[in-house]
DNA sequence: ATATACCCGACTAAAATAGTCAAGTATTAC
DNA sequence: GTAATACTTGACTATTTTAGTCGGGTATAT
């Protein structure tokens, strides 16, 4: 069970913004160096960010993005979803009467996936990312 | 964040065991068939979990493999170490002086992803066979 | 004008996953 | 004692996913 670099690289960028005035346009130039992130990777994030109404975009010379909230209003759950990876541990479809594995029954374990499933996303839908800021001023 | 199917068919595999009376071996061939999981596959994950002492192999006809344990007393924790899938969500170690990216310091979300950790294991940590099978009379 | 910085789809190398295969060995039933 | 069952083990492989890169844009500030 592995977190993909999407989603997490998602989660420091805009914890990277946070720090920085609302509204203070953050260039993907300054993220990448501060973050060591991929330039070019980190703009494919963004296109999600902005699409999924995270951020708003500022085009031009002293451009960069800016944080359409107050980070306390942004829940790690919406940053995940606008990523696209959506926690969900395993193949079988929630409500589906098909079955998990091409049978008639729900598998044997299914109930505990969604339990599962459930469990993570509550941890991401209490978190926002100011809570990420607190007492951390040792790191960057 | 997907849950792969090593460690889910082997909770599947022993949950399915479970319903079984101790000490009855049950043969890879049967779990097999009524899981719909390849038995050539099933063999790999049974290796490790003998090796992690889960359960215990009988050889020759009417052999298969015992729980070593109740179902009450096996918790899902240590399924998943026995099978190799740590749940570790990203790469940053959770100690070293090094710095997730290179960098001598750690990553602005290092923390977050450490309690994710947690929280997850503790999950599994609080969960055995037996919980899997109450009230689930209906599905097989 | 020009430099900065976002925009966007397509592409690709590398790694991980999800198995399969081959060639065994031990045990039991008959 | 031999056939059948079922575990044992390491190596191999196809597929999928991930983690990016690339190329060629467009908008805006100075």
């Amino acid at each position: 069970m592995k977190l993909n670099t999407k989603s997490r690289y998602a989660v420091m960028a805009l914890a990277d913004m946070s720090k920085f005035p609302i509204n203070n346009p953050v260039s993907l130039r300054d993220i990448s160096l501060r973050q060591s992130i991929s330039l070019l990777y980190l703009e494919q994030i963004f296109l999600k960010l902005k699409k999924n109404e995270i951020v708003k975009s500022v085009r031009g010379t002293n451009g960069g993005y800016v944080l359409r909230r107050d980070p306390k209003n942004i829940k790690l759950s919406e940053i995940f979803q606008a990523v696209d990876q959506k926690v969900k541990t395993v193949g079988c479809k929630k409500d589906s009467k098909k079955g998990c594995n091409g049978k008639s029954v729900k598998c044997i374990t299914h109930e505990l996936w969604d339990e599962l499933d459930i469990y993570i996303n509550n941890f991401f839908e209490n978190k926002n990312l100011s809570d990420l800021l607190v007492n951390k001023e040792r790191n960057y």
